[in-house]
DNA sequence: TTCATAGTTTGGAATAGTTCTAATTATCAC
DNA sequence: GTGATAATTAGAACTATTCCAAACTATGAA
């Protein structure tokens, strides 16, 4: 079974437990943001899948993205002003924000790091996710 | 001498450093920052602004915001989509963002904590700064 | 099958937040 | 004071996103 197939039943699945339809539109979406983990805006994974579905709208496209983060298939990011960034990485990671290029990066965390981090709140806040994102710059060695 | 006006000097100083002028409007941003820290955002700002300075302009809060943002007197926060906040408090603090009343508090780390967090980053990547957001619900003790 | 219904997509209009522009006003150095 | 430079201002323009109403599609009961 290939891989594209294994994703689609996770997709088909993950969108009937939410009481929702597989369309060709939310698959191809899902695909491309899949294919090249780049963090891609909607306008990115808009001409990405117009290769394959030239006549999706741009409506659908983050139709379809808001899909898929009320899925948990897709995390929204946001760590600046400017188009909000899709992200399918599902393990807990942080970002990297190369200041020089734009690009930005996952970084996979150790599991005790977000305990740690969580350890710091005082009595009174509780925290359901931990967002951490750095900013500088990679070196060519770190693709 | 008073708390405001040493404020003021601090940030002719700063601003002066950067060669700029410390005018009323920026003045009065400022201090709309420093007396309520509630992370606002440019239009907050601009009503706060407008009880002092009732002619200042909505473009004028934001040349006065980016000049702040600049001097390093201030932090600009995004975390979410929406509109950027504002924050005065430049010790290494978290961000932790209510979901129920959509407040934002600061949470002061450990000098330790960034290290620990820094030191997840792989070789080839060479932070300049680390930002953690919490995402949750804060009782009512938590002020 | 056929039809009714609900779910989905679509293009365009509308909106929110921000940035740009060109004109005016304030400040500084001489 | 005068001229150069910096800052403010109102409004236009712009970007990213959401809203809307119409058309289309899948589902599944009769
Ligand atoms: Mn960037
Ligand atoms: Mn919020
Ligand atoms: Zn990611
Ligand atoms: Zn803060």
């Amino acid at each position: 079974m290939s891989s594209a197939t294994l994703n689609a039943d996770t997709l088909a699945q993950k969108l009937a437990d939410s009481g929702l339809r597989a369309t060709p539109q939310r698959e191809v979406v899902y695909n491309v943001l899949i294919k090249k983990r780049d963090h891609p805006t909607a306008d990115e994974v808009f001409a990405r899948v117009k290769s394959e579905l030239p006549t999706i709208s741009l409506a659908t496209v983050y139709n379809c993205l808001e899909t898929l983060v009320q899925c948990d298939l897709v995390r929204a990011v946001n760590f600046e002003r400017g188009p909000t960034r899709y992200c399918p990485n599902l393990r807990p990671h942080a970002h990297f924000h190369d200041e020089q290029t734009g690009k930005t990066h996952d970084i996979d965390l150790p599991p005790t790091l977000l305990e740690t981090v969580h350890s710091v709140l005082p009595r009174g806040f509780d925290a359901s996710s931990v967002e951490i994102i750095f900013r500088g710059k990679a070196t060519k060695s770190a693709h």
